[in-house]
RNA sequence: GGCCCGAUAGCUCAGUUGGUAGAGCAGCGGAUUGAAAAUCCGCGUGUCCCUGGUUCGAAUCCGGGUCGGGCCA
């Protein structure tokens, strides 16, 4: 495979212009766009997840954009046996996958490899959310003191998946839990990808402006439409701001203001991630 | 014009019998190994509207202003 096949990732906060510049690199490069957005897999939520328009996928094959029905399942292991085979795909024909998004866990898949624990079972995490988070540490106390001491104690997410861990493989997650530390050295080597960075006041605006679109070009008819159908997309960002306007418990303003709140924190949260990814060039926009 | 109510963090407001103030939201920072747009953790000095007074001590009590809101003319 020759070395300029290698993907390009396109990493960087919701708002920040990731599809704009992702488009230039296709063009540069011989490349094809492949999505690395959480959100945007799924079909019936375009506007709601800022997915690419029809005008903007025109120019350059676009590659697992609403691919998933809204109430599928999706994790980011799911998400990496969709990505390989069509990364590879496209390299065989001779083009550049240009891997755009800003959701950071998935993105990591594809990176560093898939973590080699089990995958979540939701029979067991319905079990657990039924559970105390202090009964939950009590027993991963038991199994695994070393990871009770270490998991992030107050984030029943966190201790609940290592509770499941031990319970499904039989065996304790500190010693399961190979670090992606340890084979970042050469690895990251390897990878090419840049991380699109917007001043604060600015990416603010551009989130202000992008909620106002969505809102009046289509957001709300897609979250309605929907009302029957649970799933992962439930969580995007939107969501319950539209369902509470939906439902006459607060107005339109308020719901904007909501949304255009919830989007920022996200961000910010990107920022922290992306900043951790010391391999990806920064590149301010 | 008269009477009443309000004025405390960027916003909405708490503040017990006077001991110089704290919640929610916002904002800022961080974490992140198969729910990740999820989930979680940390960060609160602000002329307590101004001005006189009472008091050892006033956001708190009293007088006079200013600015909102309401009622009566």
């Amino acid at each position: 495979m020759p070395e300029t096949l290698a993907p390009l990732f396109v990493c960087g906060a919701t708002a920040s212009g990731k599809t704009a510049y992702a488009l230039r690199m296709a063009d540069e490069l011989g490349g094809e766009i492949v999505n690395g957005d959480a959100f945007q897999l799924f079909r019936g939520i375009e506007m709601l997840s800022a997915a690419p328009s029809a005008d903007e996928k025109t120019a350059f094959p676009h590659h697992l954009f609403g691919v998933l029905e809204p109430g599928e399942h999706c994790d980011a292991g799911r998400y990496f046996e969709m990505a390989m085979p069509v990364i590879s795909e496209i390299q065989s024909r001779g083009k550049t996958p240009v891997v755009v998004g800003g959701s950071g866990l998935y993105l990591k898949f594809l990176t560093h490899g898939p973590s080699p624990l089990p995958k979540g079972n939701e029979k067991l995490r319905a079990e657990m959310d039924a559970r105390t988070l202090e009964d939950l540490l009590d027993e991963l106390e038991k199994i695994d003191p070393v990871e009770a001491a270490q998991v992030n104690r107050g984030n029943k997410r966190y201790v609940s998946r290592s509770l499941e861990i031990c319970r499904l493989t039989g065996e304790k997650v500190s010693e399961l839990r190979d670090g992606w530390e340890r084979k970042t050295q050469e690895l990251e080597k390897s990878l090419r990808g840049v991380w699109l960075i917007r001043e604060r006041a600015d990416l603010h605006e551009r989130i202000a402006q992008r909620t106002r679109h969505m809102l009046s070009d289509g957001a709300i008819e897609e979250v309605a439409a929907l009302a029957e159908v649970h799933g992962n997309w439930e969580k995007a960002i939107g969501v319950k701001e539209i369902r509470r306007f939906l439902s006459g418990e607060i107005s339109r303003e308020a719901c904007e203001e909501l949304i255009v709140f919830a989007t920022r924190q996200y961000a910010k949260r990107q920022e922290t991630w992306f900043r951790r990814e010391t391999w990806l060039k920064r590149l301010e926009v």
